[in-house]
DNA sequence: CCTTCCATGAAGCGACTGCTACATTATCGC
DNA sequence: GCGATAATGTAGCAGTCGCTTCATGGAAGG
């Protein structure tokens, strides 16, 4: 009775470290990365820097681990979207803009950018997961993409526009409201009477 | 003979200081925004953290007045760019892409897109200064813009794009290496056939 | 020569960081 | 009940951070 449930009460030490994880992504989600200190994320998870360390093992363990839980829950929220048929450039960038304003992907969006935005400054474990995260990404859009043998699409165009755009707006609310639409419309057209 | 000379000998405060300001600029665009830390900074300098608060007052002050100082070093390198005349969006693309692999600009453009992905992580100073530089930088684009009554291109568009690559060429090297040139051909098909 | 003020060095403060050593409590097998 | 093991609290270490305090050197002015 006390071993084989999986219910919400594991109670032993993996369950344990994943329940700790799970609120550390919550809270990451919610908040950020910028208040990852060991002391305060424990003390807003209601336990203490050596708790975190004694399940983790180091803070760049507990970052990376949060950081794949954040990975899988975002990947079960855009399974919905990988299901569709491939679509053009244009169609895909406006498709991902518009679930970045949805309000439960956007904080994931946002936790991404700053990922790879602390991976530009060179910053560990940052670099190292922001690596694996973008070739997944790269991947990802190139299996959503409609092949195009004449011009084909590199993945990375998408990408760098999503995570412009994230960041811009991160840093100055408001500044890309028009950007989005122009550049998916611009895309579209681009694509669109040539073919 | 002590008072009128504009020498690049100034010994006076302003002088040290503007000489300080200077060499910290000159080593931000060397190595980043990264080596910040008052007392490395100062190793570097062959001075001492004492000295570089005695100077600018705070190290607020001291990026700050760097970053500015950086603007203007920037400003007046594009102001060969300025001169010409105003291009379509997919042309401006271009040739600022182009810019941005200029082993002259290429670390400018590193510094304003660390500036930004620091203001988008909410870290003092550059926050403030982040929104000073958008600002500035939309206000530029929009000059170098040939007008679109139809469509017109959101500064902040184009903004997007060279930030958002230049934060993944930060982070993964070499991953954007076909996104540029695509982006700039897409936008200008994007705007020839249609206009 | 003596004072006065500017520039600089040396040391340190307090707050923070990730992390650890020690001690304590709780739990479980016997 | 007892001993072992796991879980947790307390305190602290060594480091960095921005910044300050005190003391000193050294040049300018009367």
């Amino acid at each position: 009775m006390t071993e084989d449930s999986a219910d919400p009460a594991p109670a032993d030490r993996a369950g344990r470290r994943d329940a700790l994880a799970e609120a550390v992504a919550e809270l990451v989600l919610r908040e950020g990365l910028g208040t990852m200190g060991l002391r305060g994320l424990a003390r807003r998870l209601g336990t203490s820097d050596r708790m975190l360390i004694y399940y983790f093992g180091s803070k760049d363990a507990l970052v990376t681990g949060v950081l794949a839980r954040i990975g899988e829950k975002l990947s079960v929220l855009l399974q919905a979207y990988s299901a569709g048929p491939p679509v053009s450039p244009g169609a895909f960038l406006g498709q991902v803009l518009a679930l970045g304003r949805d309000p439960v992907v956007m904080p994931f969006m946002r936790v991404w950018t700053d990922v790879i935005a602390r991976a530009a400054a060179g910053e560990a474990p940052y670099d190292t997961v922001a690596k694996a995260v973008v070739a997944d990404w790269t991947a990802w859009i190139g299996t959503r993409l409609v092949p195009d043998p004449d011009r084909p699409c590199p993945p990375a165009a998408l990408l760098s526009i999503v995570e412009g755009v994230t960041l811009l707006e991160m840093a100055c609310p408001g500044s890309t409201a028009a950007a989005g639409p122009w550049l998916a419309e611009a895309l579209t057209r681009a694509g669109g009477p040539s073919a």
